[in-house]
DNA sequence: GTTGCCTTAGCAATCGATTTCTGACATTCT
DNA sequence: AGAATGTCAGAAATCGATTGCTAAGGCAAC
């Protein structure tokens, strides 16, 4: 491998003057032009791990993620990378189950390895933030909430439920079902909560049975689906907080072809429906915005931005031409 | 930070001693006692940077995938990820869009970075190894072949669209069209060749008009369904050589409510389909199979494996219990 | 009792970059 | 002309771990 030694003797200079071209330090025109060419005739480029440790800090940012299978997700994981590529970070992701401590290994991980920041769907109610913080890393949690004075972006869960199971109610439901996820994220609270809100509004009972508590996944949106077929008299709609809740839903109801006028409304995005989706309720949630704006965030923090904890919502994505 | 030297003085030894009880090497028991207390008790975990740079090479290894959003590669890299962290390493996740100076890009971080290996699903039909292979890393290419002597994982993708197009066959369609992806990628290219073997065999044309080269999409497979649909006459039948494309097939069935009977086979796994699938004839491809095969043998090789190169296929999961 | 082997702890070199510090030289001002 | 100031290249220190080498100590054999 050739080093910057190399490319020093080569240029006839120092190591020194060579890092400065790299990093756009001002040196001498005639030198600057030796080293470039130099640089190019070996196709040198820079041993990372070395730089990182006189640094203090590597270009590498984490995405500590619950479930990297989730389109959600990885949607959220893409507009992450856009940024970071273009601001020359890379991304490191991290899949934790939402398994605490999965996710505390990794930011382990990420202190180690002098990661530049992390961007944290937390699966813990309380992650351990406090060694990155310490150290001054940038940190974005997105998705869910947590109680750390840290930089957020959430959206309006319950907003977003209540004006979904409005919706719902506009179109002449009554007796509507909410599946949500396990009561320890936010996400899953706040929507249901949403629900609950809207259908107090419009002065519909939210029966305790009406509510099921399942994992965030399309076996548990299937497994809660047939709970609620099963009940008597079974509802007439339901909101589904989450995508692949969603999933599981209409997979259930398509076997049932005897639902076919059953109401269903679906906080998420089904960029993967194989059926049409123009009779159901959707509402979008922009994952990719969420990434980009916490991306942007972070970056501003790991150039130093000093300011208060920001807690803002996405920004809204570009209107389709 | 607390640094090795701070355990070293608060354990009462030098700081080889330290890095020799860290990395399992012999050291007498009270020692190796008095270090591991004074780890507890400072919460010491090594830096990674340092360690990199002296080992000259990091426990990261790089997945470069073609398309994060796409739920094969998804679920491919949770395979990898699954064996990567059961090996003490942690993964880096790439996404290359289909273009090669992308790609390209990566390598050379995986080079400067030092990492311990790299797992690709290769955008260019030969991407720049070399300096990878010559550094003596770990390489292992999957679902796409390469002409470089190293490791492979891929499927054989002419094998299993021909059986697709067979049981298209076998369910009475002659007139059978097949969407496929970019000319440049192997997978496409065989597949499609799997198609027209099967189509021979039977004694079936493979007219031209029916074989569409579309991207990987959910929108390549949109766009190429409804110019199937506006062939005169159109065809029966379609083979669809990826999961995205089956998945646009079938969202413009689904609006062409008078395309009942139309035969499907798609090949690939359809995780997130909101419709019945029972009609339609799905080869699974079994992605996480592949990523644990290949970060297995990403493994071996950087635990010193000399062997000749290897190309395999994924081992068949478990079966269902 | 002496020699020689073996184990193992510590010193110091090392990985490859960045950056502080020093001194050479040029320029400006009096 | 001489002093003061500024610019910039290079020498060397530095980041924090791992590891080759050295030497000390323990033990066995003669």
């Amino acid at each position: 491998m050739t080093r910057i030694a190399d490319v020093a003797r080569r240029a006839g200079v120092s190591t020194a003057t060579v890092s400065r071209v790299l990093n756009g330090k001002q040196v001498r025109d005639d030198l600057a032009v030796a080293v470039r060419q130099a640089v190019d005739e070996l196709d040198y480029s820079p041993d990372r791990t070395a730089r990182s440790l006189r640094r203090r800090h590597s270009d590498v940012i984490a995405l500590v993620l619950p479930d990297i299978e989730n389109p959600f997700f990885t949607s959220l994981a893409r507009g992450v990378e856009d940024v970071a590529q273009d601001a020359g970070y890379s991304v490191v992701l991290c899949n934790t189950d939402d398994v605490p401590a999965k996710e505390e290994r990794y930011l382990t991980i990420a202190e180690s390895e002098n990661m530049a920041g992390v961007v944290i769907a937390p699966a813990s109610t309380s992650p351990r933030l406090g060694a990155l913080m310490s150290r001054g890393r940038g940190i974005v949690v997105v998705d869910r909430r947590v109680p750390d004075a840290v930089d957020q972006v959430t959206f309006d869960n319950v907003g977003l439920a209540c004006r979904a199971t409005r919706d719902l109610i506009a179109d002449g439901h009554t007796r509507i079902a909410c599946v949500t996820g396990p009561a320890t994220t936010s996400t899953a609270a706040d929507r249901a909560a949403g629900w609950r809100q809207a259908m107090a509004e419009a002065g519909l009972t939210a029966d305790d049975e009406l509510l099921v508590h399942a994992n965030f996944r399309v076996d548990g949106g299937q497994a809660a689906m047939q709970s609620l077929l099963a009940l008597d008299p079974p509802p007439h709609a339901v909101l589904a907080t989450n995508n692949l809740v969603g999933v599981g839903v209409l997979k259930t109801l398509a076997e049932h072809s005897a639902a076919d006028q059953f109401g269903v409304g679906i906080i998420g995005d089904l960029p993967f429906a194989t059926s049409r989706t123009t009779d159901i309720s959707l509402t979008p949630l922009h994952p990719r915005e969420m990434g980009l704006t916490a991306a942007r965030m972070l970056v501003e923090r790991i150039r130093g931005l000093d300011a208060p904890p920001r807690i803002v919502q996405p920004e809204p994505p570009p209107a389709p031409q």
